[in-house]
DNA sequence: CAAACCTTGTAAGAATTTCGTAAAATTAAC
DNA sequence: GTTAATTTTACGAAATTCTTACAAGGTTTG
């Protein structure tokens, strides 16, 4: 993997969390500090100048937003990548998270799987000095990085052709995709298809996710809208 | 960046949001004014002549749809970006503020990153007078991106046929098309239909919208006109 | 002026197209 | 070799599109 040697500051109360975490990323040849409380969290931050900060919400002292806040106030911290943990249904506390200037954030609980994997499409994304590709429609969220979809912070399990279809809808949401535009980006213009495949994909689509967010628009294509 | 030094005004009721916003486009060389309910946002974009101006939806005085109504009546506003700030699931709002004369829409929350990459590809989209292909009559707006007919903020749903037909008559306010014309056009020189087809089509139009845009012009053809 | 003529509007329904669905067949992944 | 993903097939349902037949105007012509 590219991305290694990257410092990376844990802020969590709960010390088997930090310790998990920590080993995981370790693991990976980052260097990590940890913060159990949020003013340890900004303390440490100032001296470790860390590339990645994960700070969770619910902390004693300061709370995750206001360190968010604090040190985005602060110029050496504008490019800094924070990202929240934010327990499962406290939607509230993510929404806030993201308008308090974070970058991503994770829900608990996380897997060591996931979390190593997000931290380096986050530092890919560093690079790249691109945003988060997340797509946000409020319940439902398309993270193109883990191919996966979120309804309701469930998380939704799409096969490859399904993902791609969403996404490529998502892109653009309310225009309408003809049949030809969608057989060009997710098959390629050289893969000769059936007519039913696209229809069959998009049920799929409907039905995992329980919701009208594809419709159909008969003659011309189809397009995402909720 | 290509894009700086631009003149922003932010309206929003919270001050937290506003703070970190504004710090964040600062960063990036614009000069930014804040305002915190709808008719100071009317008072300063008067003095400050801002070349983009983000509205939150939900404000104290007068909400982000009424002070952009306002703006927009008013001649040095006509070539303004305006930017409404929805809450998700606002899909209303979100409705209404296109159809009242914005020029995007951003969903909260935004993270500052998504706030200024968003803010700059608008000012390039304005740059390269790209725009959207949405044909507006004021009340009735044909959009066909997304395949949709807007009559005073309702949408409104009409086949492809009948769509094609009416977005034909419309690219050219006024002008009548002869039978043979709009039969070349939306069918094609090779396929021949009755003679009736036209006009039922015309007649699901009219019905459908409810107002008598496309009007008749014997032994000629059909005009659109409001 | 009225009869014949021409053009368009309207309603109903037939014909056609397009889409959704289930199930089977094929392909790829593990 | 088993499982999952993808594609094809076949068919029915639904929506669209088109035709037909006639009505309602208007215009021309005798």
């Amino acid at each position: 993997m590219a991305e290694e040697g990257k410092k990376i500051l844990i802020a969590d109360d709960e010390p088997d969390i930090l310790e998990i975490i920590k080993f995981n990323l370790q693991l990976h040849d980052h260097e990590v500090e940890t913060a159990k409380d949020g003013d340890q969290a900004i303390e440490i931050a100032k001296k470790f100048k860390p590339d990645l900060i994960i700070l969770d919400i619910m902390m004693p002292k300061k709370n995750g937003i206001e360190v968010c806040k604090i040190l985005r106030s602060l110029p050496e911290f504008q490019d800094t990548i924070i990202v929240f943990l934010t327990a499962l249904n406290d939607e509230l506390s993510h929404v806030k998270g993201l308008e308090f200037g974070a970058d991503d954030y994770l829900n608990k609980p996380i897997s060591p799987k996931v979390m190593v994997s997000k931290v380096n499409s986050l530092f890919r994304r560093l690079n790249k000095q691109e945003q988060s590709r997340i797509l946000d429609f409020g319940d439902l969220k398309i993270d193109p990085d883990q191919y996966v979809v979120y309804f309701k912070g469930q998380s939704i399990s799409l096969a490859k052709k399904e993902f791609d279809l969403l996404h490529f809808l998502a892109t653009k949401p309310g225009r309408v995709f003809l049949r030809n535009e969608i057989l060009n980006e997710i098959w390629g213009s050289e893969v000769i298809v059936g007519d039913r495949t696209i229809d069959v994909h998009i049920r799929k689509i409907r039905q995992k996710l329980g919701i009208e967010c594809i419709k159909t628009v008969k003659g011309v294509g189809y397009k995402f809208d909720l």
